[in-house]
RNA sequence: CGGAGUAUGGCGCAGUCUGGUAGCGCACCUGGUUUGGGACCAGGGGGUCCAAGGUUCGAAUCCUUGUGCUCCGACCA
């Protein structure tokens, strides 16, 4: 995958606006919006506009990229299937409401799914026969439909979403557990590097069944659900250290799961005062950005997912799924990092690194300054974003602001005039007047 | 799915009570003056007032029935 390195904001599609929309009530919402990344379609479906499209596949890249780091494999499935499935799941009926339903012309039943565990079993019990085809896993990028009662807060909880789902299968319940694992660490490394500290909660496991399961939660005030753990969680870093993903990686979930951290409904306030020094105790937001089940032969039972083990007898596999809710994140990404002027973006995510403001279009110093500079910062595989616009200096600044790229450069006859420009780092708002070189020395190395 | 709102130009809103054919701010277009943190002056374009039906000489406004969207709650990646 390889996005365009560089865009002039003259040619590109970002709607601003400059009041918030009514119908947004949380800052993610609000500034998704407002920064022209999504227009809303329906309640709870939403167009991607270009900047907005373009995080959200930074986000699905790092997600892919940890994915197969981890060993697992990436396939496509349909968004549109067949309800048999899902009949012989028992999932048909069990799913209710939240299933959209669809009939095709021939008067088939068909759903638009919200999930894909029965598609995958079948997959694997066309295609496996041996022990040997064991373990496997694979995962999907892929939209998913779940018809919300009551869709809110833009992209954290639409109806339509965008989310990574994998499978893991395996011939004994040790093997599915040492699957679970490696998930379980490479969901510590996704969350991360996009600039999110996550942790792993134990948890309901809700309609997709079995009995081990965590949710990887943020803490963010407008959390959807209250969340308590032990403060240490927040400075642990998951990426301190590398990981081999076929090694032992209990000892990492071990370091991971024994503090407490616990969601509303698995919380215990009396183990929470009992294992947590009282200055420890975190009692916050959280958004569930994550969930991993193993849920053993819940599904390879009802579908015939077997495979001959070596003493010849036909057993069905162990099977875990693990989610990850990519447009979620987007959401999730901006409640941690955003200010009263907008956006914040962690590098890793940003759309572009570097946004360059022309104050003076059409004056030929400053013109040539930037074009310049974009030229140059491209030419280092910079991701930029050039403000050519004939506008008002101050509706780019507070655009660029908006938009939250991580560094800004200001080209203006002012300080052109002695041969500078000024930085600004959006993060910390500290602003340098510096030589053009230098200019792009400070963006381009960090 | 229970409860509560709301629907008027791209966005934010007034007008509805008390019926007379639509207005304000922002944004947009043209010209000019400006030009380093959402400028100023002048001119201009853009609205089936959510929909259908009804009452009336006349409906954004009153009545009826729908629908969309939002919020609170229960539920969920």
């Amino acid at each position: 995958m390889r996005l365009n390195p560089a865009v002039r904001l003259s040619e590109y599609f970002m709607p601003t606006l400059k009041e918030n929309p009514a119908e947004a009530e949380i800052a993610s919402h609000r500034l998704m919006l407002r920064a022209g990344m999504i227009r809303q379609s329906a309640s709870g479906i939403y167009s991607w506009l270009p900047m907005g499209y373009r995080v959200l596949r930074k986000i699905e890249q790092i997600v892919r990229e940890e994915q197969d780091r981890a060993g697992a494999n990436e396939i496509l499935m349909p968004t549109i299937q067949s309800a048999d499935l899902w009949r012989k799941s028992g999932r048909y009926d069990d799913y209710g409401k939240e299933m959209l339903r669809i009939t095709d012309r021939h008067d088939r039943e068909m759903l638009f799914g919200p999930t894909n565990e029965e598609l995958i079993t079948d997959l694997f019990r066309d295609g496996a026969v041996s022990y040997k085809d064991c373990p496997q896993m694979m995962y999907h990028i892929q939209w998913k439909f779940r018809d919300e009662v009551r869709p809110r807060f833009g992209v954290m909880r639409g109806r339509e979403f965008f989310m990574k789902d994998g499978y893991s299968f395996d011939l004994t319940v040790e093997d599915g557990l040492k699957s679970y694992n490696r998930m379980f660490v490479s969901y510590l490394r996704t969350y991360a590097k996009m600039g999110l500290q996550v942790i792993p909660m134990r948890a309901d496991t809700g309609p997709i069944g079995g009995e081990n399961s965590h949710e990887f939660i943020i803490l963010a005030e407008t959390g959807e659900s209250e969340v308590f753990c032990h403060e240490d969680f927040l400075s642990l870093d998951p990426n301190a250290e590398a990981v081999n993903y076929k090694g032992d990686l209990q000892p990492i979930v071990d370091q991971w799961t024994s503090m407490y951290a616990a969601t509303e409904e698995m919380h215990d306030e009396g183990k929470f005062e009992a294992e947590v020094p009282e200055g420890k105790r975190v009692s916050a937001r959280g958004i569930e950005v994550g969930h991993i089940f193993f849920f053993g032969t819940k599904y390879s039972e009802p579908l015939g997912a077997v495979v001959q083990d070596k003493e010849g007898k036909q057993v069905p596999v162990q099977m875990g799924s693990y989610g990850i809710g990519v447009s979620r994140l987007i959401g999730a990404i901006i409640e941690a990092h955003h200010d009263e002027n907008g956006i914040i973006w962690p590098e890793s995510v940003a759309p572009f690194q570097v946004g360059i403001i022309n104050l003076r279009v059409g004056d030929d110093a400053c013109d040539e300054a930037c074009e310049g500079m974009f030229t140059k910062l491209q030419e280092a595989g910079v991701e930029v974003m050039y403000d050519d616009r004939d506008t008002k200096a101050g509706a780019k600044f507070a655009d660029m602001d908006l938009i939250g790229l991580p560094w800004q450069i200001a080209v203006g006859p002012r300080s052109l005039k002695n041969g500078q420009v000024e930085v600004k780092n959006r993060r910390t708002g500290e602003k340098q007047e510096v030589s053009i070189e230098a200019a792009l020395e400070l963006v381009t190395v960090s």
